[in-house]
DNA sequence: CGAGCCATGTAAACAGTTACATGATTCT
DNA sequence: AGAATCATGTAACTGTTTACATGGCTCG
């Protein structure tokens, strides 16, 4: 169901190639769903069966062909109802806690490398969706353009909020990684004293390397 | 890989059946990761293919027969050969912030039930992880307690400690879900004003009649 | 004309969910 | 004797990942 409300979602905006939604995918909206195209394509195939959407053949060049996928009025009115249902939450999974959980059994270096690993992450996770929540509030993203397009004006301040919101929470979940991982960097230092610097030192000689290379 | 880690982590404590892998997993342990028997099961068959761990049929009153388990050397190894490798992190899915940056589409008074579920159920699973925590740092969880009696004391901290942090992290995760979700229903508020009373209002009545009923 | 992007596909494998099924044990 | 719990299983289905494959278009 969630891949299917993350394609109607897109195709909400506009209508798309299997394609474009892929790139999109590996863009903003992917943040906070995503698939490869090899499950883009049957799914758009499977829509197109039920006439949630339709697609059309498009020219590109002289032989190419793609297919274009609008969202139809039933298409839209499903959209709505799946947005109007209730879903009880699932219980979570999170692989790295579990790691964590068990970072007596790892060799401290390990633990830090991992926890370093972390932090990077989601910090670069942070600023790429806080950098994402400008754009929409700014109005520069061209899928929020298209949106607005074809939306009432009174309507826009909704849409904007609602997905500057959505962000909101995918940057606090980001900054509360960052901060997480960084006190469990402050445990194993307390547990292996000069563990921290010793790694840091090694850290810093593998980026002068790389500033090198 | 991460249902194994789980599997093998818990096996590292003390020998157990499927049975009481399963009761662990909607327990405590389950808040990190969590399977089905259907899947505890086969997945303790292969890991005894693979020699990691042993099964010995154990007596169950007259006729009654059950397989435990326990954690070979080499699965001891196993294990901490993956706690040692750095996983590079996946992207994640959000499917609730996925809905929520679509909520212009759907009813108001839905999108606040939404958020007031959400906001509901992390409140429930913070109070509960921080329970955990609070048990597993007075030492009075049972299989916390197995896992320190096999252990040289001298280790004792550093199992609870990691432990405790790894909760510390789900804490902090449901506590950010349920602050972003009291932001929702400002929100909410903000662009249908008088929205959030009425819905109170008949959130009361509902409480009521469960009182009642 | 070749590299890199556009565009889409099949198939196998792996992971997770849901439905159905069976039988023994323990407690009331 | 019946209910609740212990204990384990098969099978079908859904979702996700990974590997492999193909061909057209665009630009330098």
């Amino acid at each position: 169901m969630h891949l299917r409300l993350a394609l109607m979602s897109l195709l909400v905006a506009q209508p798309m190639t299997g394609f474009d939604i892929k790139r999109q995918f590996d863009d903003s909206v992917g943040y906070f769903w995503h698939a490869p195209h090899t499950q883009i394509y049957p799914e758009l195939r499977k829509l197109e069966a039920e006439g949630l959407i339709e697609g059309e053949e498009v020219a590109r060049g002289a032989r190419g062909r793609k297919t274009r996928y609008h969202i139809t009025e039933s298409g839209r009115e499903q959209l709505r109802a799946w947005l109007n249902t209730v879903e009880e939450p699932r219980r979570d999974r999170d692989p790295f806690k579990l790691r964590a959980a068990n970072f007596e059994l790892a060799a401290p270096e390990s633990a830090y490398a991992q926890l370093r690993a972390h932090e990077r992450h989601y910090s670069r996770e942070a600023t790429l969706y806080e950098g994402v929540r400008e754009n929409l509030l700014a109005r520069r993203v061209p899928l929020l353009q298209a949106r607005l397009q074809i939306t009432p004006p009174e309507e826009h301040e909704a849409i904007i909020a609602f997905r500057a919101y959505a962000y909101s929470g995918l940057i606090r979940r980001a900054r509360g990684e960052v901060e997480w991982a960084r006190e469990g960097l402050q445990l194993l230092e307390r547990l292996n004293p000069g563990l921290t610097e010793s790694q840091e030192a090694s850290a810093a000689a593998v980026g002068a390397d790389e500033h090198v290379g």
